[in-house]
Parts: structure tokens; sequence; C-alpha cells
DNA sequence: CCTGGCACGGAGAACGCTTTCCATCTCGTG
DNA sequence: CACGAGATGGAAAGCGTTCTCCGTGCCAGG
């Protein structure tokens, strides 16, 4: 017996499903979603027939149909910057699950911090019509490209895609974030009660809000002390592994006469780390790297690690709330701050706002 | 002058372009295709007319429509079981940047380890008609579970979407492997060689494929060199960080005579090393544990640690070239089996397989 | 027994796009 | 000059759904 294994056997249809139950496709359609029509409407047995036929056609409603008749998809779109990156992943999984209790889907997408892709992939999620667009990638505060992003992003908003961001940004939206500068200072602050006094800084792009704000925070954390740091031990790099990595070699003149390196994300620290390594000092024997996100597995494998609590698994709950107009604050320009704690050695001491 | 911010404001069509640019939906549609007809066919003129149209109505082609009318999306599936897990994120990536280079999409799903969710997940993919499915949860032993996947995975293949597996499985479909056995054998064999004697185990659950092929590549080149483990110091776990942390509390008997606890993968060997820790065991002073998979990230805040490295980000390039059907070996059934390296103590000393 | 109202199933349109087919137009050639 | 080949734009169909109407049948009330 042949099996006609390259049949390229069409998926079953509506259409399929009405036939098979000796019904015509609306009702079909009516009976699968749920019976609009009066909830536990029909006769019993023509509901059941029709669930029959769908179940022995192994029917699966096409969304891209669905799609294309209500004017907009079940689905939400996400941008990040990175998905390889520890701290992306926790959140795009908090997206997600939140997106699911709400029986919708997510599109992610990486910029891979490149001004041009984002562009490009905004414009792609503008023709699939999702619910609302989720942007998480770090805003900056170069003008011509923020303004180009708003743009776009306004586009999208007035074709009802609703627009979330995650992070501080200059722009107007609604956003959900968490007050890095005040987390910052406390940071400094419990570093400078733990007895250390040389510090130098490892931050992101300058333009980059995030890193910015958090350095700055660290900073007035520490002037609040009567802390300065020298203007060359503030270094700007990637806001990534390899940042961190790199951004030691250019802080060489201070190396040997510190007390704590603070690395402004958990990744930043880790290639911190590793160069420090390479150079021969070790961590913390020889000083401290501190980070900024709490990446999970850092805590185990560093347990004295020093880092600020970001809840990025709550991002996503907190932003489809804002995203869907949900029951949160009033309505019009919304936004949503969290709550970081700060980890000191490895222990959880509280808040910062 | 008030702002009509809440019309919701249809998204320009592909009929507005035409409209505007004065010519037929067919024609425009044609030109924003990359001229089907003729490459650089038409009058030059209304080429720039269609363009300029469309640009100014920032018209972006709807997938949904598309996918409706070609029978199918330009998409990928793609199923994993945790996107926050960092071996899982770094292979998502991988499929990714490998999609978008064909033009593709991808969607993401995670499973969690759900049976349920696994079949509920897959009957959605059926209906989102991609161009294939890349399943990459680990697959299991357990007949029931893995012969519902199986019908399910036909149907979807016989609705024109190829499977692709990545990792072993006892599923007959293309997929893309790793020599697990093999590469866990020259671990161990590599361990004996730096004079370790005592081993435990960390593996995951019984029934799970890459696991049990880890563990018994890994004991298989134990005994190669005359050790052999006792029964109750091979543990079976969670395949994750929390499955090695709880695993160490079940060898117990063995912890203080021990050389070296090898977890079967990095996420487990850290929750192991965390636990030890909290036992008043320290790595690698006491003992060593080691890994399979190579997260990056460990190797910089533990350069000592000794691992596996599993070619995560080149899974995706490689699924994607068998699921499309690309010059890979001849078609039918492929297989392609990638290079692991050992990572003794950080360095890395070659192949297995 | 007849009529009005109501509930429910079906016919058809519409969504945005591609594709097949056809009509037209241009140009080269006999 | 006429005819045919080749190219090119347009009309229409159709993809799988949902939604808006209609017609039908049922029941209650007069």
């Amino acid at each position: 017996m042949r099996v006609a294994k390259d049949s390229p056997a069409k998926p079953a249809t509506l259409a399929d499903v009405a036939r098979l139950a000796g019904v015509s496709v609306p009702t079909a359609s009516r009976v699968l979603n749920g019976g609009v029509r009066g909830a536990a409407s029909g006769r019993r047995e023509l509901r059941e027939r029709v669930e029959d036929a769908a179940r022995t056609l192994g029917y699966a409603v096409s969304p891209a149909a669905q799609a294309i008749k209500g004017g907009r998809a079940r689905s939400i779109a996400l941008l990040v910057s990175d998905i390889a990156d520890f701290g992306c992943s926790t959140m795009i999984a908090g997206v997600m699950r939140a997106a699911e209790d709400r029986g919708l889907s997510v599109a992610v997408r990486a910029t891979l911090d490149d001004a041009d892709r984002e562009a490009d992939l905004l414009t792609d999620f503008r023709g699939e019509r999702h619910r609302a667009i989720v942007l998480a990638t770090s805003r900056s505060t170069n003008l011509a490209r923020e303004s180009a992003l708003d743009a776009q992003l306004r586009i999208l908003q007035s074709q009802g895609t609703n627009v979330v961001l995650i992070g501080d940004s200059n722009l107007e939206y609604p956003r959900v974030t968490v007050d890095n500068r005040n987390a910052a200072a406390a940071l400094a602050g419990a570093l400078v009660a733990a007895g250390h006094r040389r510090f130098a800084i490892i931050s992101g792009p300058e333009e980059q809000i995030t890193s910015r704000d958090r350095a700055g925070g660290f900073l007035a954390g520490l002037s609040a002390h009567g802390i300065a740091v020298p203007e060359d031990a503030v270094v700007h790099s990637g806001f990534n592994r390899d940042g961190g990595y790199t951004a030691v070699d250019a802080l060489e003149a201070h190396l040997r006469d510190l007390d704590v390196v603070a690395a402004m994300s958990d990744a930043m620290a880790v290639g911190a780390i590793a160069r420090l390594r390479e150079r021969g000092l070790l961590v913390p024997r020889d000083l401290e790297v501190t980070g900024f996100d709490h990446v999970p597995l850092l805590g185990d494998v560093m347990p004295e690690f020093t880092t600020v609590q970001v809840p990025l698994a709550e991002f996503g709950e907190a932003a489809l709330r804002i995203a869907l107009d949900e029951p949160g604050s009033a309505a019009g320009r919304r936004h949503v701050a969290l709550k970081a704690s700060l980890i000191v050695h490895g222990v959880k001491v509280g808040a910062g706002s």
C-alpha cells in the first residue's frame, strides 16, 4: 500500500468542517467561537456535530484569516535589542506569560541595537496589525533618532496599535519603568556604608537613557556622602558583556587604586570581571565589581555579588495591563513604576523607589 | 486646534496605494513585490509613482493577507521549553538570525515542559500555516507522549509544514543534533586524566533523551577507564537550575567523598553549586562541578569551569537549512550532526564528534 | 385558528492581497 | 502597410474568516 506522503494535503478549513457537520459556514464559526449568539445556544446536538467534525478533521482556525477580517490580530509585538541577553530573555518570558494569560500571542523581534533595523521592524509591525507593541529597546537622547522613532510610533498608534515603552524615555508614551536613579543612588550609599571609598564606573553609551540614569544616580549617591569620582574613572562602552570587558582597559590608570568598579548592568559586570582577571586582578579579592539587573544565575555562582534587582519578569504583566487598557490608573498618559531592590553581597536589603 | 488623536484611522491598504498612484491594485502589488513580471519592468515612471505613493501613505504589506492568499505564511515556528533558559535563548537567537537571512519571521512559543501545552501549541501552529516548525523541546522516551506528538507532527507535515527536530529523539524526522554520548564520554575521560576518581552525576528526568544520552556517555567514558559510579550517586532531577539545586541533597551520602559532581547541563551545574555552597562545600575547592552546554557567561565568572561546548547558536542555521530543503544532503531523511568541543578548566581542548 | 414576535441558521459580502486570464498596446518584420 | 509576437496593465476570482442582514420555523397570545 503506497503512502501518499508527499501529497501537500491542504489543512482543513472551516468550510470543510461545516460541510462534514452538515451546517453552514457561519454556523460552524459561531459554534467554535464559543457560541456568540446565546452562549449555550442552539440545539445541543448541532453544537456537538460541529465540534466532532472539527476534531475529526483536525481543524485549527487560521489566525491570519481572523486578523484580515477583524482588522486586527490577536497578538502583540515586542521589540528588544538582543534575545540572547540574559536580562532580555527574562523579560520576554514575562511578556509572553502575560500575553498568554490574555489569549494573545507575541511576535518578538530583535534590533541588535541598529537604528535602521529598528525602523524596518516597526514598519513590519505596522503591517501586522498587532493589538499593541511593547518597545523594550533602550532609548537614547539622540534627538534625530528618537524623533524618527516617535514618528513611527505615532503612525502605529494612530492605526490602532497601542504603544508601551519599557524603561525610561524622552518620548511621550505610556510606560513601565524602574527608578534607576534612586536605586543606583541607594546602591552607592550601601557601598559607602560598607567602607568603600574609591570608585570607577562602567556605563553604557552616553546617549542611552537607562545607563545614563543609573550612572547619574550612582554618582549622586556617592556625592551625597562626599565622595567624588575622577572624570576619567567613568567610562562609556557598549551596554553588554563585551562593553564591560573592553571598558576595563580604559580604566587602566585607576585599576590598582580602586575599591569598586560599578558596572551599570550585570552583563557589563561579567565582562569586566573577565577582563580584570586577565589583567591579574581577582574579584572580589582585589576589588569589588557590582552590577545592575540581577540576573538570577549570577547570584548562584557569585554569592557575594552586589547588584540591583530589577523586576524584569514583572515588566511584561505591567506593560500589557497598560497596553490593553485594562483597569490601571486613569486612562490617558499612563505610567507604572516598579520597585527595584538592593542586593548587597547576595542579600536583599530592601527597595529604592 | 484639536487633535483627532483617537481616530482609529485604518492603515493604508494596497488599494489606497494603487488609487493614489493612479494604477490598478495588481499593478501596485507587482511593483512592490519586486516586479515579478520582468524585473526592471514597466515604465520606470510608473514604478516610481507606486513607490512614492506607498511611502507617502506609510504602506506596509499585511503578512496575514499574503498568508491567506498564498496558503502559507512567510514564517517558521519554533517550540522551546523555556525562553528564559540561557541555553534556549541563545538557540532562539540563532534561529531568528537564520530565519531573517531568509526573509522569514519566527513565531516562538514555550511549552514549559507541559505535554498538554505542547499539544495545544502544535494545534495553534497548524492553523498558522508556517513554512516549517523547529521543535527544540527535549524529547523523551515516554511512548504515549511521543506517539501523540508524532501524530501531531505527521499532520503538520502532511499539510505542508516541514518538521525539524533539534536534539536527539526516537521520532523519525529530519534533525540536527550533537553527539551527546561521545562528548560526555570525552568529558569523563578528560576528568579522569586530570586525576579525578570519585564521581557523582546529576542528570535530567530518566525519560529525557538528551540528559540520558549525556549521563550514559559519561558513565561509559568512566568505565572505559575502569571507574564505576555507585548507583545512588546518579540522581535524576529537573533538567534546569532548580533541578540541580535539589539534586544535591539526594547525593548527601556521597558529598564528602567526591572529586566531581558532573551535572548534565550548565544550568543544573549552577543550581548544584549554589546548593553545595549552602551545605558548606565550596566549588572548586572541595570538589569540582562540571556542566554541559557552555553558557558563555559562566566561563567569565568561573574561569576554571569544565563543560562541553554545544554550538547552540549554530543549531538555528542548520535547522533552517534542513527545514527549507536547501542544498544539504540528499532529500528524504536528513540529519545534521554538529560538533561539540570539550572545555576543560576554561580551555577548549577539541572535539567529540 | 391565525398572527406577531423571537430565535436561530444561512446566504452573501467584506477583509487585503496575489494570481490567472484577457485585452490592449508597441514594435519588429515580411 | 499589415500582421503577429511579446510585453504590460486591468478585471475578476479566490484564499479562510467573520459579520450583517434575511428568511424560516416555533411558540405564545389573541
